[in-house]
DNA sequence: TTTCAGGCTTACTTTTTGGTAAGTTATTGA
DNA sequence: TCAATAACTTACCAAAAAGTAAGCCTGAAA
């Protein structure tokens, strides 16, 4: 076993799955990664099933884990910007063949993925 | 969006993650991408943290899933093996991409995992 | 002949997760 | 002046996930 943060992890898989499972953190990550710096409603926007709560939270912990960061880029109004930090960023790899994996699958199953592609707002 | 088995998807990277999200799932993939042919209890007591309960539903949503298969190698007693079916294999380089980035990650945290690395049981 | 291992299944309970919806402060646009 | 938007926060509740523990069948080992 692994010892880190007073936790145990059973291999190093289970180390990077520490930082970037649970629910819509993956999905956020590849968001930043496509589409660079973001504000909260924009995130929000295209992932359209995840409330703001469950936003916030994840990007709480994605900030924790210093895999994202955010800019306060107004102060009155209150506006900011997310984006990936450089650990963030060691996770193209990821994202990449993720989103190329998921085009396969959808080709194997007859869907033309590209005709869908947009942003979704 | 993209519409599939009844269900809707953000992006690829989301169908992806419909196959392998959830707890344990890409942890028992990589482990039988290590490991090769494992029979249920192998598996069981490589991964201490899972309960029988737990390791047999992910393993029978992963096959559902196409990513894994098990062949029954003896009638009595009965005995059988899991593994990595060609979709399964074709997650190789997501297995050791995650296994890398947490060896770096734990390098960057001054554990050296090669004194840790061995079978836990 | 009792125990143990392998490969499960089931019932029951607890914990965690996540959804809904409302509220906050501030600003811009109608 | 009223409504809408951005970026959050909070409370409350339902649903889902996961842990515990026991049990089942078969065969081999002690």
């Amino acid at each position: 076993m692994i010892e880190l943060h007073e936790k145990t992890y059973v291999c190093p898989v289970d180390v990077t799955l520490s930082m970037i499972g649970g629910k819509w953190k993956i999905l956020i990550l590849s968001h930043l990664h496509q589409f660079g710096r973001r504000g909260f409603s924009e995130i929000r926007d295209n992932l359209p099933k995840v409330s703001e709560k469950m936003l916030m939270q994840q990007l709480n912990e994605l900030r924790r884990n210093d895999l994202i960061d955010k800019k306060i880029v107004l102060l009155k109004p209150y506006r900011v910007e997310y984006f990936l930090t450089e650990s963030g960023k060691s996770l193209k790899p990821l994202y990449s063949f993720m989103s190329t994996w998921g085009i396969d699958y959808l080709k194997q199953h007859n869907i033309d993925y590209l005709k869908d592609q947009q942003l979704y707002k």
